[in-house]
DNA sequence: TCTGGTCAAGGTGGT
DNA sequence: ACCACCTTGACCAGA
């Protein structure tokens, strides 16, 4: 069990999702944006490193506009050296990265404009940690996607458009239950139908459920994922005090993390902290969770 | 230097 | 019809 934040550090002083107005696109704006981006990741990487929280979220504008028709600037080739230094640290510390593409990524859209430009954007992301020389327990988390007004219909859309994805995108692509439309039942549904391993949101679940209890559901969605895919993954967040339904909190609610880590007590997997005070709470997490077994901080 | 309107992209639910 | 929300606020024109 690692633990871990996504995409920004408020510590550290650097910001890893720089980016500019589409209107301001050059190639030079673009190479010196990701250039910062990347050198503001290692500053995180190792933040991390030093602080045992092996898991990070890595923000999908690392490459800004990357999957967006205007970017014709070779940055695989151009960043290559250093997405495979970035790699190789993670690799030699243990560390677990995550991306997650936004709401703009719906693999089952019925229009075929904005089923291309998912996949541009899957693509894209499965590039980076390719070229970072990851293996495929490095996934990429997506929801199912929208209704259309027909559950089933949609359903059957994201099975079959991705089973037409390029192998390289599908060993990274992991589905996530959402807080409205998509329970954990029916991304349990499409892997029986895919093989597609699946992320447990604690706080969606929370919201979305068919009354399963938290342990069921781990039972459940932690076989799910097979060897290859590495640890199951779990997205925890709680409930902000005072705010619409759903809202994640500011800062990690010790009592209600405690009782989760003892609920889940049979299952290992790694944990993403969706809280909006980021590595403050996850290094909170970290000393509540001091004596449970599965918790590991460090590597070699 | 600071601030407020706005930003690539879609779908949903609340008003 | 319009708006806020979403894993994460940041950009930038104008004052």
């Amino acid at each position: 069990m690692r633990i871990g934040y996504p995409c920004i550090n408020r510590t550290i002083g650097c910001i890893p999702s720089k980016t500019f107005r589409l209107a301001s696109y050059s190639d030079e704006r673009l190479r010196a944006t990701v250039a910062a981006n990347l050198a503001c990741l290692q500053k995180i990487l190792q933040f991390n490193v030093e602080h045992g929280l092996l898991f990070l979220r890595i923000t999908s504008n690392i490459v800004p506009f990357a999957s967006h028709k205007i970017c014709t600037f070779p940055w695989q080739e151009h960043f290559s050296d250093i997405l495979r230094e970035l790699g190789d640290y993670c690799r030699h510390h243990g560390f677990r990265i995550s991306m997650h593409p936004d709401q703009f990524v719906l693999l089952n859209a019925p229009d075929a404009g904005v089923l291309e430009r998912s996949i541009a954007e899957l693509a894209y992301q499965t590039a980076v940690l390719d070229l970072m020389g990851l293996d495929r327990a490095t996934k990429v988390q997506i929801h199912i996607g929208g209704v259309y007004g027909d559950k089933a219909a949609s359903m059957d859309r994201f099975v079959e458009n991705y089973t037409r994805l390029d192998p390289a995108i599908q060993a990274r692509l992991v589905i996530e239950n959402d807080e409205r439309l998509y329970s954990v039942a029916d991304c349990r549904a499409i892997h029986d139908r895919t093989g597609i391993p699946v992320i447990l949101d604690t706080f969606h679940h929370a919201l979305n459920n068919q009354g399963e209890p938290l342990a069921d559901v781990l039972s459940v969605l932690t076989k799910t994922w097979n060897n290859n895919d590495g640890l199951p993954m779990v997205d925890y967040s709680s409930q902000q005090e005072g705010k619409r339904a759903g809202a994640h909190v500011e800062h990690i609610v010790p009592e209600d993390f405690c009782q989760f880590l003892d609920n889940s007590r049979l299952y290992d997997f790694d944990i993403m902290l969706e809280i909006k005070d980021k590595e403050k709470s996850a290094t909170l997490a970290l000393e509540l969770a001091a004596g449970d077994p599965r918790i590991v901080t460090r590597v070699g």
